[in-house]
RNA sequence: GGGCGAAUACUCAAGCGGUCAACGAGGACAGACUGUAAAUCUGUUGGCUAUGCCUUCGUAGGUUCGAAUCCUACUUCGCCCA
């Protein structure tokens, strides 16, 4: 069904339209360029492939004639959201906020553009949450509250029944400090349109009420639904932590490899959920991979297309060149300086090369390496056949010596499939 | 303020004086099969100088030959009463 509005249109094809709060939002968008927010974290100097999707929101409705705005949430983080059972927030100071906030512009830069007449803009909530003073809060803002409504809340009212967990007054606030953002950014941008995930339907609909009953004005909102891998799992979450969007916490190689391990049943999804190809383009994909799986053109094609949009073109083919030589070609025929570039791709080590030339029996070699955590591991990984040391598999007794390292003074190591590590020797 | 109850490894969750490094489930990791997929099967899942030793069951003490299990205080959380 066709909203009559491109950038309605567009969330709906690629399956990101989960909900919106009026029917009237398609004629507020078609009749004139609109401003709309996403609210983002501001507890780190980064943003994981989580935040992805309120990116991605913002960078279609820009994309869609429209204005949008990046808000940072330096006041609220400080509270924490209850829909999300996290844990006690840290207080972040003035000064860390800020950083943070300066370093994920660079990457919001990637996706959105911050000049012209429809320039993207930045806001931090602190700044005018800072502002206020508990009495203004509860005169101006708490009196237009009903607690009545506020407890029937999903966010709210598990809280409230469950056995295990209350909720702080604090965190029952939260919903009455993320409304006061609506309502300044429709005071002082003009904003009238909130975007998120559908777990911030509640929230967005407290603010939309706040600006009728305060400003008298109309306001929007839009929910994509939350993105899970099909077999429910959050997407970017690993073991080994986040799957972040700059390359200082997740290399672009590893950034590579987690989209071209997407699961065959997630793939399309993906290419819709994420990349900005077009329907024909992903038709494609999704004929071919119903033709032959095993090309897995599906994934290469999402991993490309990821990788070139956060790290850029070069960086992509560095990881990809990277992916090549690990996994299908042979490590031994590299030249020092490929070598090289594919050891900064990958964790690493030192190793001392006077050690080395008295020889480092493997189980020594891999402990305390990304390989092994433990020398109990490591025993059962070489028992098991898991390692392989410059693309050939070791042996429980090996010895490491000077002349396994590679041009370039590399020792390459492998664990399972997909676990590689780089260990070099230094002077 | 008063009463009651809970806190165990990544998570959930057994255990209630010795046979407990701690049942079970999930997750994760490895092997086989594959396509660097899914499903399935097998194994592993505190550490070590390894048929033994060391450190772990909210924190700190105590009882005991011996404590995750009993006692005391503290911390945190939940429930009920005011």
């Amino acid at each position: 069904m066709s909203t009559m509005n491109a950038f309605l249109d567009e969330l709906a094809w690629r399956g990101l339209l989960h909900q919106t709060t009026s029917t009237e939002l398609a004629a507020h968008l078609g009749s004139g360029m609109r401003t709309g927010y996403a609210g983002f974290d501001p507890t780190a100097d980064s943003l994981t492939i989580g935040n992805f999707m309120g990116i991605k929101l913002l960078a279609h409705l820009q994309r869609a004639g429209h204005r949008p705005i990046v808000v940072c949430g330096g006041g609220t983080g400080l509270i924490g959201d209850p829909s999300g059972k996290s844990a006690e927030r840290q207080l972040l100071t003035r000064e860390l906020v800020e950083h943070n906030l300066s370093r994920q512009k660079a990457i919001f830069e990637r996706f959105l553009d911050f000049s012209g007449p429809r320039a993207a803009l930045m806001r931090n909530n602190a700044d005018w949450l800072g502002a206020m003073s508990f009495l203004e809060m509860l005169r101006d803002i708490g009196k237009h509250f009903s607690v009545n409504q506020m407890i029937a809340r999903d966010s709210v009212a598990s809280r409230l029944e469950g056995r295990e967990q209350g909720i702080s007054y604090t965190e029952f606030s939260y919903m009455i400090l993320q409304a006061y953002d609506f309502l300044h950014l429709y005071r002082t941008d003009k904003c009238s349109i909130q975007l998120g995930g559908s777990d911030q339907f509640g929230n967005i609909v407290s603010g939309i009420d706040l600006v009728r009953r305060v400003e008298h004005g109309d306001s929007f909102g839009v929910t994509c639904p939350l993105v899970t891998t099909s077999d429910g799992q959050k997407i970017g979450k690993t073991e080994k932590g986040a799957i972040w969007l700059t390359a200082e916490r997740t290399s672009p190689y590893r950034f590579f490899q987690y989209w071209l391990n997407t699961a065959d049943s997630d793939a399309v999804k993906f290419l819709h959920w994420f990349t900005f190809l077009d329907a024909d383009a992903i038709g494609a994909l999704a004929h071919s991979m119903a033709q032959d799986p095993g090309k897995r053109e599906a994934q290469k094609t999402l991993a490309a297309q990821m990788t070139a949009m956060t790290h850029g073109d070069s960086e992509l083919s560095r990881a990809k060149a990277t992916s090549e030589a690990l996994f299908t070609g042979d490590v031994k025929s590299l030249d020092a300086a490929q070598v090289g570039e594919i050891a900064c791709d990958l964790p690493s080590s030192g190793v001392s090369s006077s050690a080395l030339s008295a020889g480092v029996a493997i189980i020594d070699f891999i402990t305390g390496t990304t390989i092994a955590a433990s020398k109990r591991e490591a025993r059962e990984f070489l028992q098991n056949g898991a390692v392989s040391l410059n693309g050939e598999k070791v042996a429980v007794d090996a010895i490491v010596r000077s002349e396994h390292a590679l041009p370039g003074g590399v020792i390459l190591l492998r664990r399972g499939k997909k676990a590689y590590h780089a260990v070099r020797v230094e002077q």
